[in-house]
DNA sequence: TGAGGAGTGAACAAATCTGTCTATTTATTA
DNA sequence: TAATAAATAGACAGATTTGTTCACTCCTCA
């Protein structure tokens, strides 16, 4: 990819997480990118085109990060998926925890036909499905239920800078597996 | 309080939930309510102020129901607090679930320092000191734990249309208490 | 009847938004 | 060096946003 349209993405996306999907102007990615204007229109055909390439990057490092912590954690131990939650709990302690992209852009494109929405939907499927085949007994509910877990501690977290959800949601996770 | 401003919140409330917060005009919530631009400004100053109004109805609508709901409970049964997993239940699959607007307007000002975001922060932490209230042994972790659930439930149900979350809560959260 | 308050409709200002276009500069490569 | 591609700044259009203002109407109540 072409390293203007890479650095385009990742301002938006950092953009998009701290003010929001309609408050975060087009210029105020051009401005802080220092990107013309021109640039982001030959890359993009518009804002939307811009915010779901923002969204599957957003979906290929979280899917990817989980996948990793997940696996080397199931070679490790008994109940590698339980590693969900460390990876929960760095991200929600670093500088750069700003909620969940996809809970927060549902929260604007609530429509449920409109592609970003449908996008974030699927992006959720995706983690609960790869959770279940990282469970030893690939059972459907325990994934959803772990995946409920993560979702409570994002927003307990986000909503209420309560930094140590995903170590207290680790902790409840360990009666269902 | 007078009709017009009190429809003035109802219609906000429900179209800053079905289409978020930035992406809902002032005109769009004239138009919808039927009342004149001059009339909203002499009840609100501002658009802010108007959405601050909204979540402080809102605060209390939710607060309200389930304190009732839990104490009719705690007469009944021992653990009264699953009640409000049923009254969760019936708010996703009632037909103007789109959402917690406290979760959604933390998304879209996620300021830490910003009114909006500090009102919705507040509202879940009275939330959580209502749970603990309400728990026979009054314990802050429990309570916590019970939040995080309500919380999961929520985006479960919002980001995937997962209707059974509120009944799959209930089912975890009988495990802690 | 008439005074006063509440509400209306429409025009308006000022800012901001997305998206287009052009003339110019920079960088690469044959 | 010369041709070509990529990126730039900036002006611009057109729509939309919040918020203000003013002349007018409607209703109530004394």
């Amino acid at each position: 990819m072409q390293p203007r349209k890479q650095h385009l993405i990742d301002t938006a996306l950092e953009l998009f997480n701290q003010h929001g999907y309609h408050a975060t102007g087009i210029d105020l990615i051009l401005a802080q990118s220092k990107v013309s204007k021109a640039t982001l229109y030959k890359h993009f055909r518009s804002k939307e085109e811009l915010i779901l390439a923002a969204l599957q990057q957003r979906h290929e490092q979280v899917f990817t990060a989980i996948q990793n912590k997940i696996e080397q954690a199931n070679e490790a131990e008994d109940s590698g998926i339980l590693a969900i939650f460390d990876n929960l709990d760095e991200w929600i302690n670093s500088e750069t925890f700003w909620g969940c992209n996809f809970i927060n852009v549902s929260g604007e494109y609530a429509d449920a036909c409109h592609p970003i929405y449908i996008f974030a939907a699927q992006h959720k499927q995706s983690i609960v499905e790869l959770i279940k085949t990282q469970l030893k007994d690939k059972n459907e509910d325990k994934a959803e239920q772990i995946a409920l877990l993560v979702e409570g501690a994002i927003v307990m977290a986000h909503t209420r800078g309560l930094k140590k959800s995903a170590l207290m949601a680790k902790e409840m996770a360990k009666h269902f597996i």
